[in-house]
DNA sequence: AATCTCATTCTTGTATACAAAAAATCATTC
DNA sequence: GAATGATTTTTTGTATACAAGAATGAGATT
């Protein structure tokens, strides 16, 4: 590709701690990466600081680069962040939203819908992201939409603390549903509404979690 | 003695952007920079890296870095974004402040409202800053205001933007009096409100209207 | 006169070399 | 046998050298 390596390199490095591969309080040792990508530790650099800008991998000065580790206080601060925004997105959606982006949405969540009765949890999950993309997009605040994508891959790798109820699919298509249908119908206070509710749900589950934490989860984050 | 010449670097290049010594669209050569600071391009391409990350410098590949050149639309996205986190603090903090905090918020704006008579508004503009600083770390939500803060100095090379209107200060320190009552008794809807009639500063149907435009009707600003 | 092409030059991106600090290892001492 | 201190080793941070793409300018062509 015209692009540099070290654009072909953070991607690739950005995927593998988003999915989990590489895991929260990985050292990424600059050597090793650098003999793994074929490169020297230049782009390798310039890869790990511009992650550690986005927050997926933490440096400390002399010390190295870890993936970044969050504090149970720090997701939780981030969650209410998050579901601010989407507020705020779903607020927005309802009144600027496009008829083509209506038809779009609606798709989105049939095909979402569609999976309501399985538990499937990982192919509901990818199409829910989607639902919540052509959401961020219909707001019509690239900004917005871009701090919003940057949080979500930021607690992706904390993706595995996500409860697993089975059921959970169901409610939770048919809280999108509501959604989705106050933002095409242009309310924007019911979207706004819905959308906290939603996310509180799940937060409030996430909470609950919280108690059964692994103790090593629970460290302060430095 | 600052761990790393990038780590020195980095804060005086941001402080030139924020203040507007360099402005918008001025091109950032690694060369001059390497020879003005009197170290080699490694540690400039490092501070330079991670200002693009928070935005204040914008790095074309293979073309050189630039200080961020926002067009309006991006700016108006913004304000959108940051009318909505600042609400989300002052319903956080109303709910969160602690009694030492609530003194020292009163205190912030007593300071602030000493000048509401006058019409010195960079003193003002200084004040005023803390009064916010004062009420994000209220809101006991860490994430959050390192958010907020971020995105402020992200604005702050365009705060030449501000109209600086007679008798503004004065409506401005009594939007922020009710805004610290509301806050200090806890009344976390009021608190949001204020705060998002205080922020938001054209009103959303102009806001509505420009985020509707194609973007080739408002070109960057540089 | 304007534009297109090609060569030169300048700047960015990458590799390698070197310096300095932190981690690890080993030896000595209590 | 544990702890502490010095030495070695490893790893990060910076400088310099080199390669490749983009900007610039001169000359030719229409």
């Amino acid at each position: 590709m015209a692009t540099s390596r070290a654009n072909e390199i953070l991607p690739v490095l950005e995927q593998e701690i988003v999915t989990g591969t590489l895991k929260p309080g990985t050292r990424l040792d600059e050597t090793i990466l650098a003999e793994k990508f074929g490169v020297s530790r230049t782009p390798i650099r310039e890869a790990l600081n511009r992650l550690s800008a986005s927050g997926l991998v933490e440096i400390r000065p002399r010390r190295g680069a870890i993936v970044a580790a969050i504090s149970v206080q720090d997701l939780m601060n981030m969650f209410e962040v998050m579901a601010d925004l989407e507020a705020l997105c779903a607020r927005l959606a309802a009144r600027r939203i496009t008829p083509p982006e209506k038809a779009a949405l609606r798709a989105a969540h049939e095909s979402c819908h569609a999976l309501s009765g399985s538990e499937d949890f990982d192919e509901y999950y990818e199409r829910n992201l989607y639902l919540h993309d052509l959401l961020y997009k219909a707001s019509h605040n690239a900004f917005l939409e871009k701090q919003v994508c940057e949080l979500r891959r930021r607690l992706s790798p904390h993706r595995r603390l996500q409860v697993r109820i089975p059921g959970r699919i169901l409610a939770s298509s048919n809280e999108h549903g509501a959604l989705v249908e106050a933002v095409v119908t242009g309310d924007a206070a019911l979207a706004e509404k819905l959308t906290r509710d939603h996310v509180t749900i799940q937060g409030e589950r996430f909470t609950d979690f919280l108690s059964t934490l692994p103790s090593h989860y629970l460290q302060a984050s430095a």
